[in-house]
DNA sequence: GTTGTATACTTAACAGTGTAAAGTTAAAAT
DNA sequence: ATTTTAACTTTACACTGTTAAGTATACAAC
């Protein structure tokens, strides 16, 4: 069945295509700046088709956003390969994270802001890709802790302070882009090491 | 000239009256869901009155955000007083600074999280309540520092970033609170005795 | 005490919003 | 050839922020 296969693909398309579009509008324009017509527009379809794909405009924000930290995963994930000291890991991947916050702003605050005051408590459940950036969090975190390189002997905790940092650097840096901040690429680096230096044994 | 004054007074009132309409829906339905229709249904005025005390939508949210600043303000210059180790104030500043987040998390998320996208750059300025809010900060940093009791010689990283493990803590607390957080007044110590302890000497 | 004017507020209107329901069209199945 | 199904559109509703014009009341001047 050949024919069904190429209409569920088609239909997978422009899926894709919604998303796209509704993604760089997001982005450049903001959540409540876009409107559904806006959307439509920009792939030249009824607005109301778009209802034919996601159940609302929180849904498409929420399939833009697990994208989004698909593409987090993965940048987090290609550090883990080069496993060279757990704890420089833990430092890299922490840099990483702001990199990708402050390389994607809109999509970082779609994604940890926006998201969770529509769609609440969502995104962080059990299985969701969410989930596994934290794991993976938790996965180097764990390993730093069992070479005794961590005081804390809780990975929970201890992750969840390092989320802390990374999570408020980024927001304030994004938010406040004209507050007189020392040096960004300094100061994101202290305060990596300092919660590092603060975490450790 | 009475009449004038009590005019004066009168408009000061309402004013007033539709800051204080204007939070509470704002805080216990979003800014986003609520309209200026829905204001002025509160205080039974027509909607456009408001227009008559407020710039557009963006400048109540812009006032409400600054009472709120001025709170946490208060809330914090309560600690200057009993002047013990210099430090040991940092902390429970840092604490009561989280605390002031998770107690009004609308209101908090309202000013450092909405306010920066509606008002872009502003409530930071020079002047501002914000900016005195930095200002309380530095000034503790700043005597931590001139008894050599923290690492860094730079006052303003320092406190940058004390800021940011508050910010995010605060933040990620509001925004998640379905996650399994470890006990949370422990995380926040936690959070906040990991920072201060990175930054010593 | 009447008239003019400024002040405070309201009504009406516009262009836009998210979205549900009904309508249309074209292809696939019988 | 007819019916069914899927994809998409049109229309409509109740709502949004905001502007412009209108109204009524309180004050000032004569």
């Amino acid at each position: 069945m050949g024919i069904i296969e190429r209409r569920a693909r088609e239909k997978e398309q422009l899926r894709q295509q919604i998303l796209v579009a509704a993604r760089e509008l997001f982005v450049n324009e903001g959540y409540e700046n876009v409107s559904m017509r806006k959307i439509a527009n920009k792939i030249e379809y009824s607005p109301t088709t778009i209802y034919l794909y996601f159940k609302d405009k929180a849904d498409l924000l929420d399939s833009v956003c697990k994208e989004t930290l698909l593409n987090l995963l993965n940048t987090l994930e290609q550090l883990k390969k080069d496993n060279s000291d757990p704890v420089e890991t833990l430092r890299k991947s922490g840099r990483a994270y702001v990199e990708f916050g402050l390389k994607y702003p809109q999509d970082y605050k779609l994604t940890f802001v926006t998201r969770p005051q529509f769609q609440k408590g969502l995104g962080l459940d059990e299985g969701s890709v969410g989930e596994k950036v934290f794991d993976y969090l938790r996965a180097m975190v764990s390993e730093c802790i069992q070479q005794k390189k961590l005081r804390l002997a809780d990975v929970e905790t201890t992750g969840q302070v390092m989320w802390s940092a990374v999570h408020g650097i980024t927001l304030l840096l994004i938010d406040f882009p004209d507050f007189p901040w020392t040096e960004k690429d300094k100061l994101i680096d202290t305060v990596i090491h300092t919660t590092i230096k603060g975490l450790k044994a």
